[in-house]
DNA sequence: GTAACCCCCGTACCTAGCTACAGAGTCAAG
DNA sequence: CTTGACTCTGTAGCTAGGTACGGGGGTTAC
């Protein structure tokens, strides 16, 4: 039950992460690049494929890339470590909802008073953003 | 009642934006760079220190430094447009909005389960990114 | 055996929004 | 008239996360 030797572009296949992606984490040391054959072509395992689809579903959590780094290192063992990473970017996350909240906030209400602008004494978004 | 000639520094202090940062609006094209005397240094007026605060405050509400150009030449004419402009930024505020309350809701139940770990069986941030 | 792929490596380029710096010129105070 | 602070110009570098490309070589299918 020997399986068939995965290229770059098989794995790449199987998480959905492009060639020059995964070529691009190697460089940054994000996953490691196994022993090239004297001449031939490199052999990746599923244990990259797992590591890949880690790294992305980490992504879509908000990690960067160095922070998934940490998370690799971390790996299954010491749980405190990698709750406090959790912790500190939900508390980042947070404040972005704040933020943002606030600034959609902001927006509605400029695109109401233009709805109310019925005479046309210029534009008050305009207004509202250069006078304060 | 002459003004004494306002250098790029005065603008910078007024504004509160860096030397730097408005060379750099120069070169994008996004304010003005006055006539230069032949010999000396460039003048610049209020009305570019209250193009400078227009653009910061945009800035604060989300809008990119192209989007901002785009509001500036506008200016203060046509509201549909700028309503326009203003509507799909909301828009895509809102959907980031929805996104990272998602992924805050994601990482709280993280957290919790780890909390809950109390039996050192491995992280249960790390499970839950490994498998799915 | 040869055409059509595929891989490897290094390097350059991209977006956005700055930030820094060198070298030459200018201005104003003392 | 010198000194020191300021300006101008052009260019390079930075972050983050890729994306692309060219040259050289290996592999596979027919």
């Amino acid at each position: 039950m020997t399986k068939k030797p995965s290229t770059i572009n098989i794995i790449a296949k199987k998480s959905g992460i492009g060639i020059e992606t995964i070529r691009y984490y190697q460089r940054i040391g994000l996953i490691e690049k196994p022993e090239k054959p004297l001449s031939g072509y490199r052999v990746y395992g599923d244990d990259t494929v797992a590591r890949l689809l880690f790294i992305q579903r980490a992504k879509e959590l908000g990690f960067s890339l160095v922070e998934i780094s940490s998370l690799l290192a971390l790996g299954d063992g010491s749980c405190l470590e990698t709750k406090a990473l959790a912790i500190h970017k939900l508390d980042i996350i947070k404040s972005k909802l704040h933020d943002l909240q606030a600034i959609a906030n902001t927006l509605e209400q400029l695109i109401q008073s233009c709805e109310a602008n019925s005479a046309h004494h210029g534009c008050p978004i305009i207004t509202a953003i250069s006078k304060k």
